[in-house]
DNA sequence: TAGCGAATAT
DNA sequence: CATATTCGCT
């Protein structure tokens, strides 16, 4: 699986940018979509864990993380992460993996199985993936601003690891950020974010509680991702 | 009690 | 800034 991302303090310091010495092509990210509007609901897959973990199978060496013959379903996994442990991390030092990566199967092999430290019972903080965030979202969307609490969201989201402090946490910055960009309409200075936050990946809108049959997510092919 | 949410801490 | 944890309230 796409590493739970160890809480690396951000990218943020530029260091190691460049790869060494052949000059590193920017990496053209997909998911553009992530911009433009939201990926289609196809885009949306099963939680838990994938059946080999990209990242373990890239480590050694038997699995290509990004070309992946036909191991269609191999390639990373949109939940990538939220194992039943996040990926931990101690609270100190721990040098940066060099990589600008975003989600390397094989640097978060490399950090996860191969550097660990061997050490466990460090909890990392959890990440939210754009597209965990989309799950999240769409959550709330479903439940309705009724409904919408922790709990229930968790409920809905069905990942493997999420607990209900961790939505609820990401739930308070959520509605302060629908807070702030509500207004907007009317706000003077702040008009359109020159920056979003982390919530870009949609216009949340919409509050109807889509009761009836709705069970989980959407595709689930692979995946007995059944609701409870 | 369990769960929610705002405040506060890391 | 993003998450986690604490704390008052229902």
């Amino acid at each position: 699986m796409l590493s739970p991302r160890v809480v690396r303090p951000q990218p943020h310091d530029g260091a190691a940018s460049a790869g060494s010495s052949s000059s590193r092509r920017h990496m053209v990210d997909r998911v553009p979509e992530w911009e433009l509007g939201l990926p289609s609901p196809a885009e949306l897959t099963p939680v838990s864990q994938p059946l080999i973990p990209p990242a373990l199978a890239a480590a050694f060496g038997i699995g290509p993380a990004d070309a992946p013959v036909d191991a269609g379903f191999l390639h990373d996994s949109p939940t990538s992460h939220l194992p039943p442990r996040f990926d931990e991390y101690d609270e100190e030092d721990e040098e940066e993996e060099g990589e600008g990566e975003t989600d390397d199967p094989a640097a978060a092999a490399a950090s996860a199985a191969g550097g660990r430290r061997g050490g466990f019972g460090k909890k990392a903080r959890m990440v939210w993936t754009p597209e965990l965030h989309h799950r999240f979202v769409e959550a709330v969307e479903h439940l309705g601003e009724k409904g919408a609490v922790p709990k229930a969201i968790v409920r809905l989201m069905n990942v493997d690891g999420l607990t209900r402090e961790n939505v609820a946490s990401h739930l308070q910055k959520y509605r302060l950020y629908l807070k702030r960009s509500t207004p907007a309409a009317a706000a003077p200075s702040p008009p359109p974010p020159p920056y979003f936050p982390r919530f870009d990946v949609q216009r949340p809108r919409q509050q109807s509680a889509n009761r009836g049959g709705y069970c989980g997510y959407p595709y689930v092919s692979y995946q007995k991702l059944g609701c409870d």
